[in-house]
DNA sequence: GCCAACGTTGGC
DNA sequence: GCCAACGTTGGC
């Protein structure tokens, strides 16, 4: 079993946006970086667990946790002309861009904060990628020792 | 809103 | 294959 990290704009999709979901269930989708895309589409499996991340908001931070629930499929956006996410290049015969099913687990009672984690020394010695200079991913590889110094601040 | 740090596109 | 121009992300 695997860990990762999804950022999502709570603008966007918030948390509690996830909760309100039928079955606290929703594709995780729309993601169009061939980075996240590989990882979602190779290395996801049903039962991984990930946190969820709200950035570009007041307080970017974790705000939760949520598991995989789906095996990678392609992402129905892209073959949606009205969607934002369409892709004309994208063939259904070959699809480009992939998706999971994820499932909420649990809501933080407190958000651990993008500037906790920066100061977090046991997390600084793990090189852990979203405190990285330049990363930009939105889905983010976590080591079982990263989960575990997190759910321990939280 | 600014801007650094990317990623993508497309002409050559 | 190079690289300039452009678009996006996301913290601040």
């Amino acid at each position: 079993m695997k860990y990762w990290l999804l950022k999502s704009e709570p603008d966007a999709f918030s948390i509690d946006d996830l909760i309100a979901c039928k079955n606290g269930t929703e594709p995780w989708d729309g993601i169009r970086n061939y980075q996240a895309r590989n990882m979602i589409r190779d290395d996801m499996n049903i039962g991984d667990q990930a946190f969820f991340y709200h950035s570009s908001c007041k307080i970017p931070g974790i705000v939760g946790k949520v598991e995989i629930t789906s095996e990678p499929f392609p992402d129905p956006l892209a073959f949606n002309p009205e969607s934002k996410y369409f892709d004309p290049k994208s063939d259904p015969a070959n699809p480009r861009w992939f998706a999971v099913n994820v499932t909420f687990i649990e809501k933080l009672s407190d958000i651990v904060s993008l500037s906790q984690l920066k100061q977090n020394q046991k997390l600084l010695t793990t090189e852990f990628p979203l405190l990285q200079k330049g990363n930009r991913l939105s889905v983010l590889p976590v080591t079982t020792l990263q989960w575990r110094i997190i759910s321990q601040m939280s």
